[in-house]
DNA sequence: TTTGCTGCAAATACTTTGCAGCGTT
DNA sequence: AACGCTGCAAAGTATTTGCAGCAAA
């Protein structure tokens, strides 16, 4: 069922290359299925090393390229969490599945993901979005959530 | 009203320059100053050129480690909107004023800010740190929420 | 054949670091 | 006097760009 969704995502993706007249090439599809297959957010780095290992030929600046082409069709959400470098993941899911926030710590940098929303939170970004994109006639994607603090690590540290 | 809001707050800035065994120097006042007196996001070369005009010695490194350790002791947020740079905001009032949240336009990186939050939202927030803090043992200090998508203008491009 | 894609190397841009001198406490 | 702060220049990273050759449609 996992694999059946994210098929099917795939699909939507590279039907979106072929309408924007873009061509679906070997690396691109690479690169989309590395972020189908992974619940974390890969930087660059980590997918270009992971599509070197189809494509050993294949050289970081098409990692860059593509990835922008993904970010600007609002398909691939570029993170920052203050590392110096972005992260990248793929927005398979807008309303649930798959979707999760962040607490993160501004200490260690170390990022956790929750999954568990109670309802009310789901209920209301539902609503929130339907209001703000009246108001502000704005086409909304997705929205990201990220709570900072510090870790129970560096409290006790 | 706003300048007493700002004065307090700036004073307790101030006071935890001290508790901490650092100094409280000139140019530091000047930079937690400019981030009082703004409803941006200003970028470290914004800052640098607002600081310049009072301090025209100043260097930007002391602007970058400045709002480092203002980021570190949780009383500045770092945010990244994709724009290859990061822009600094005053974390001033946690439970609510001042604070705001983002919209973002993938294709034109416009930010628009709303504040007018639904009573609603502001509960949700309360309630989701209690039961996040409580359940990650996790000190927060405060939280971001961001929609992205298109906006009006990029839509009828 | 046309037009888009790719890798490489070079160029940018932002941020961090080393260090010697200066200013606070 | 001690220790932290500062500017400058240099170094380090991440990301972007120019270009000639290659490949998909």
């Amino acid at each position: 069922m996992k694999t059946k969704t994210l098929k099917s995502n795939n699909h939507d993706i590279f039907f979106k290359f072929k309408t924007n007249g873009h061509r679906l090439t070997a690396p691109r599809k690479a690169i989309i299925t590395i972020l189908s297959n992974t619940n974390n957010h890969p930087s660059v780095e980590e997918i270009y090393m992971e599509v070197h290992k189809q494509y050993p030929s294949i050289g970081i600046t098409t990692v860059y390229r593509t990835l922008d082409l993904l970010v600007n069709w609002g398909l691939v959400h570029k993170f920052d969490f203050g590392e110096g470098k972005s992260r990248y993941e793929l927005i398979e899911h807008p309303n649930g599945l798959g979707h999760h926030h962040h607490l993160i710590c501004v200490n260690c940098k170390k990022i956790i993901n929750y999954t568990d929303f109670i309802n009310d939170e789901i209920e209301l970004f539902q609503k929130l979005e339907t209001r703000l994109s009246n108001k502000y006639n704005f086409k909304i994607k997705h929205h990201i959530v990220e709570f900072y603090g510090i870790c129970e690590e560096c409290i006790n540290k």
